[in-house]
DNA sequence: CGTGTGATTGACGCCTGTCAACGTCTGTGG
DNA sequence: CCACAGACGTTGACAGGCGTCAATCACACG
């Protein structure tokens, strides 16, 4: 549990090269940008400024404002909220392609979250006025970005219900199961995000001591093994049963 | 606890005289509305649907695909998942001014929630192509729904850190003082909102039983008196402080 | 080698879900 | 007018899931 005060400690971005990274984020990477104009590309590229941060790094605070959202080039976002006691409650992650941040922006509030860098990454940063202005005067990139913020409530909704009534272990079996989904397997079937037992506690909301408990149960029952903070999957089907998954 | 095996005899809307009732919607009660323009408004007036509907008719149900949206002009719509074992999670509640199933649309997903009438009601339907295409036509409008998509996705945030990190007791709490500044209290400090225990039980995420229990600690406690589904808040501070909210 | 962070394990007990029984109220039909 | 059914509310008993506290271990780092 980290206190927001030593937050600005962490702070060690540094300024990346300009040119060729952010290029793939408008085409590639991410449908959200496929729909801007060739002048909209140009003003896009011309302002955004790509920056490298290290684990640990706060990207911005909870009620803070904050004047530009990122697009997440590399690395891993952890969002999250504090709660009673400082505790966080981890509400997503972003990874390459994903925007950080545009909520705030959009609905002109403070930030509901805090951004904290979880793997060294680089981002790039898009200022308000500019995202704003695409929204607004261009109908296909607005319905891009409508539809992921309602594609985030959707899932809000559902996490809702699942934490309301879900034990802690079928949460954390859903949530190993997420992990797989969006970050993926090595070679070794081992997840391709690593998290402490308190960031698992803090997605599953739970304690980090039943995390503990409960992944030890997981391996007794060879549904998964653990090497420190790397989680190999033997039995997605296993785990998705017991997270009550269809 | 309904099935879903009944919810279509319980379908008895009837269509409302047209003309009066949704101009009202369309400028003074909801912002959302107020930037179209003079052709746009026509058009809307032109398309939209008036229907009225009672107690306990579905509207639209979870994981179907819905072809428009709703403005509530008057009544309550409660919007809700069923989770495991058909036990429902309320995630908000509508009321005049609101919009519902907008969501759905405008990703372009099934409907991720059911909608059932809880107080008389008569809403205004809006075709999927008539929204969308002013989404796409008008910056000002866009954004405005984008706001609320926003709104509503930092409000299921900032749930989700509730319901994961408070108490039941804490929850509950929390929850009255939430209806009492969406509904209010009439002239005897009674909640505008009349729900069953079970209702009660299905927003907090609990069992009924606890929220009777509960419910009746509040009252001797002298933080609210209760009389069937009425609940008179005499206490609103003890009970922002039993919920942690400052 | 000391320090600090994270992981683990055990003990303990309370909160809360479940089950069961019963009371209350309303509407329906005989 | 009464009996009955059904929905909802209430209360008690009980067990167990899970949070909390405390002690210990493992490991990295300066």
């Amino acid at each position: 549990m980290t206190s927001y005060i030593f937050s600005s400690f962490q702070y060690s971005m540094k300024l990346v090269h300009n040119s060729p990274v952010c290029d793939v984020c408008s085409t590639e990477f991410n449908p959200i940008f496929k729909h801007l104009t060739k002048g909209e590309l140009e003003r896009f590229n011309y302002e955004k400024t790509c920056t490298s941060h290290s684990r640990g790094d706060i990207i911005y605070n909870e009620s803070s404002r904050i004047n530009g959202c990122y697009c997440v080039h590399s690395g891993i976002v952890k969002i999250y909220k504090t709660g009673i006691d400082g505790k966080e409650q981890i509400i997503r992650f972003a990874k390459p392609g994903d925007i950080i941040g545009y909520r705030s922006i959009l609905s002109n509030e403070l930030a509901c979250t805090s951004a904290k860098i979880l793997e060294d990454s680089i981002l790039c940063y898009i200022s308000s006025e500019l995202l704003i202005s695409l929204v607004k005067n261009n109908g296909n990139f607005s319905m891009e970005i409508m539809k992921l913020t309602c594609k985030e409530l959707g899932e809000a909704n559902a996490y809702i219900t699942d934490i309301a009534q879900k034990t802690v272990r079928e949460r954390l079996a859903e949530v190993l199961i997420h992990l797989k989904d969006n970050f993926g397997l090595d070679h070794e079937n081992i997840l391709r995000i690593y998290l402490t037992r308190e960031e698992l506690a803090n997605i599953v909301g739970t304690a980090t001591e039943s995390v503990i408990r409960l992944l030890s149960e997981f391996k007794n029952d060879r549904l998964i093994e653990l090497n420190g903070r790397k989680i190999k999957i033997l039995d997605g089907g296993g785990l998705r049963k017991i997270a009550n998954l269809f």
